[in-house]
DNA sequence: CGTCTTGCTGTACGATCGTTCAACAAGGTC
DNA sequence: GACCTTGTTGAACGATCGTACAGCAAGACG
């Protein structure tokens, strides 16, 4: 008989190499079973290895679901600054290249969409989970700043715009550039959400197009911050590019539920 | 010493009532605990009842959380339609009482989201979830359609505008009527995310006045259907106002998640 | 007051959960 | 080939899950 070749039972890993296939094999179960995937033996059968091996890399479950979470979410965000670092640097091209990666893969993705909803529920409740959503939202939050300060260039930046003012006795055409940003944010999640929803509505690239049309209807309205100086200086002085930029980032919740510290969670004794 | 008054230690409640306070509960669990509070234990002690009566009077958990998702559904729906009817019966009213009713309470109202969010985890692997939503997004989708056909009278309505055509070669005016129905349903949808996940950035009565100005934009770029006829049959036969309420209420996917009936799910041997 | 219906309780059970930990072995080093 | 480091295994633990069911008792009825 042949000498039996001891066949190895596993291969060791790099810890950094193990812990990205755990988390790769988190979000795959997520795809699969949804909140029902995030258990410790169904992923540790989806990555192929023993119940043990979670907490010999992760402390505990939340920190791997949490990891989970912030790698989808740093590559989406390193995916869209890739595209539109690809696009050059013509304002409108990169616009069109964000919205161009915006509405295609990875992010335009139904499976993709059932990931985030299982996160979105536990953010809420998951001090981790918030942690790393404010960590890789900064990303995101700064691209689309950068994108449309250099869309609408406005005559000084103004750093300082303080986030969550709400200029209650400005001109209208203050009010009218806020809300279009506001409003452009809400078309940018909502147009993803219905695609992933569902696909056969209607094509990305009209989404694009949609997107497009609202960004024209914002320099129609407003054409005096980006041609005209002097015009602009007559209406309104605050409103600039900048502004409009950080009305924006302030409305673009993108994916991530924020944590809104809103009315006190009640803390009644729990069974 | 005073006879013990024998103090009942429950109080019987015909079926419906308890059912009801059951679904109640769950729906308050979820507000409090999120995910986790769709345990039979969590829900019987908030409603204040015993571990058993759950299973008296719903055969098996799905299906009281198929029931509250159900109630909640309805319960909206329902909302929708009453502030609908209470407008009386001009266009333009009703659909500011629509859009109205849709920027407050209880549609907006960041609990609610978190409520909608786990549901939406729950519903592309429950058919039961699947069902409930069917059954109550029909109101919702008739409740858009009509309000839609009222405001922008067609020649004749077209019943048998079928659900997902894609009029790849059609003209310029039905492609933007479809897109800005897409894009209007998108709009909700998204200001309704965005307030809730972060109300402190614009105010209710702004989110109606940007659906407003979407409606009157609809009507600019496209009035010969409203207004000529002649014009309209010749540029395009079929754009018609029940086309264009077709083609959006295919688009509003309203809150629930639809089933995709995407890629076959891997059903590879789990565990 | 006695009787009957049935809403309701609460223990029990088996399954599965996240986590621990002692033992094993893969694979580099000498 | 012996040794050592450490990535990996898998049984075991206590907690909690959903469900079943035998018995209790609330409250209507005669």
């Amino acid at each position: 008989m042949a000498r039996a070749a001891p066949k190895p039972r596993f291969a060791r890993q790099p810890p950094q190499v193990r812990r990205q296939a755990l988390i790769g094999a988190t979000i795959e179960c997520l795809k699969r079973y949804g909140h029902e995937g995030l258990s410790i033996r169904t992923i540790s059968a989806q990555a192929g290895v023993s119940v043990g091996l979670i907490n010999h890399h992760f402390p505990n479950k939340d920190e791997l679901v949490a990891a989970a979470y912030r790698h989808i979410n740093s590559e989406l965000v390193l995916g869209m600054q890739a595209a539109v670092a690809r696009a050059g640097s013509s304002p409108r091209a990169r616009m069109r290249a964000f919205l161009e990666a915006w509405f295609s893969a990875p992010s335009l993705d139904p499976d993709a969409l059932a990931v985030w909803v299982v996160f979105w529920g536990l953010y809420r409740h998951s001090r981790l989970i918030q942690r790393a959503h404010r960590e890789t939202y900064q990303g995101y939050v700064s691209l689309l700043r950068g994108m449309l300060a250099e869309l609408l260039p406005q005559r000084r930046a103004s750093v300082n715009a303080r986030a969550g003012r709400r200029p209650r006795s400005a001109g209208t055409a203050a009010v009218d550039l806020r809300l279009a940003a506001i409003g452009f944010s809400a078309l940018l999640d909502g147009l993803w959400l219905e695609w992933c929803l569902e696909p056969g509505t209607f094509r990305p690239a009209e989404a694009v197009e949609l997107c497009e049309a609202w960004i024209a209807s914002l320099s129609r309205s407003a054409p005096q911050a980006s041609r005209a100086d002097s015009q602009a200086r007559v209406r309104r002085s605050a409103t600039t590019g900048s502004e409009l930029a950080a009305a924006m980032t302030e409305a673009a919740t993108h994916h991530g539920v924020r944590h809104t510290n809103r009315a006190p969670l009640r803390r009644t004794a729990r069974r």
